[in-house]
DNA sequence: GTCTATATAATGATAGAC
DNA sequence: GTCTATCATTATATAGAC
């Protein structure tokens, strides 16, 4: 992970000042004159380093991406080649106010959708499937009707707490995602994991019949639109 | 929700052009010209109407606020007083090329965090809860440990289709959230919500019994900092 | 490498004609 | 209500001194 001491070069101190700007307002409401302040250099200065504003926003990108492929993984014993996403944001979240601009340039990084936030999806989507055919294999985890498109959900699950941390940390009372809120989170989450929320499969059942047959895997034209009963919610319990 | 029809004022097609562009690109990154070119009118003309750029984005903020506290739902048979954000989305998914502009524009309120996509968050959790205390009343839902919490899990996991659209529709093999991909993804949701993931419950026992007497309901200091085993991920399955 | 000064373009907003 | 023309400000980026 990208290293809290004060000793950076210049370069690394102006993009760290961008990506903690750029995580807190967005890169448009970022002005480079605000990360030259925030970085005690002049504006020039920062396009001197970088090119331009786009680059970077890319060189934040990288770094971002760096952490999390886990390529500098120094303060972590040097965990090695693979670290995931979930173990990267593990790290954070225990030191939350050196890492919360990590955190929020993520979250960014990930509802802009450009190209870096669909990598990294698309790998986390990726190893959360082979996760849980692990989990299956070893007779750990139920097997899905549809493993892939379970892999999405359980990685969509995954990040939100990533997405939606200043609300849960808000309606839960505190300020922002807290050690103290993520760990009161655990088990109300592997609660829904292991036992489920509902008591019986009648919801889950209806949906099977109703979906019998509908489904077209390949996408094809909906021709039969509005078949379905159009109280299968996709996000049931609410 | 939202008339469809061409035939609006010209206030309400600059606003819904500003609604489209916001959802699309953020608030900064759109120009008043640009909302203006989208409504064939002039820059001045935008300004007329709403007075600043920021009454324009209020004045969209209402009117999803609207749409999600069915005040005005008319064409959902007039269902009348307290719709709720499911219920709208419901409605929104199947007619997407009509509401995405509201779906995207909705997800920028959540995720930017201002004042109004507090107030829908907050409500959103509100109704959670009591929803699952009703499920939990008629048996049809297991009783939670903590059903605050499971209200905030739950209520996350209702909107992440709403924020990971366009990556779960990618992952998916589609162009954003489609119908055809939402009803794909209904039984692995319901799976996970009836049966659970895994198969037993290590996780849980071993989460619980490590988090004893840690957790302080009363948010007080954590001097324990650190105590807790570092391998309690908040989001378990990745 | 770092600065000041400045070029150039775009932005939100206004003035005033019609 | 709607426009054109314009203002004042701010934006990114450049030039050139040190």
């Amino acid at each position: 992970m990208r290293s809290p001491s004060p000793d950076l070069t210049t370069r690394a101190r102006i993009r760290d000042a961008a990506l903690e700007l750029f995580g807190a307002q967005g890169f448009s409401a970022t002005t480079v004159r605000a990360i030259a302040d925030r970085a005690d250099v002049s504006a020039a200065l920062v396009i001197h380093h970088f090119g331009s504003k786009e680059e970077l926003r890319a060189a934040c990108d990288a770094v971002i991406v760096d952490e999390i492929m886990g390529r500098k993984s120094a303060t972590l014993a040097d965990m090695g080649s693979q670290a995931d996403l979930s173990a990267t944001m593990r790290g954070w979240l225990a030191d939350m106010d050196t890492f919360r601009p990590s955190f929020d340039y993520l979250a960014r990084m990930i509802i802009d959708g450009g190209e870096a936030g669909q990598a990294l999806f698309d790998a986390l989507v990726d190893r959360t499937e082979a996760m849980i055919a692990e989990g299956v294999a070893a007779g750990a985890m139920n097997t899905p009707s549809d493993l892939r498109t379970t892999a999405v959900v359980v990685a969509s699950y995954g990040v939100m707490p990533l997405l939606l941390e200043r609300h849960i940390g808000r309606v839960m009372g505190g300020d922002g995602l807290t050690l103290d809120i993520v760990r009161r989170l655990t088990v109300p989450m592997l609660e829904i994991y292991t036992h489920g929320l509902y008591a019986d499969d009648t919801a889950l059942a209806a949906a099977t019949a109703a979906l019998e047959g509908v489904l077209d895997t390949s996408r094809g034209p909906h021709s039969d639109k509005g078949a379905g009963d159009p109280n299968q919610d996709p996000d049931p319990p609410e």
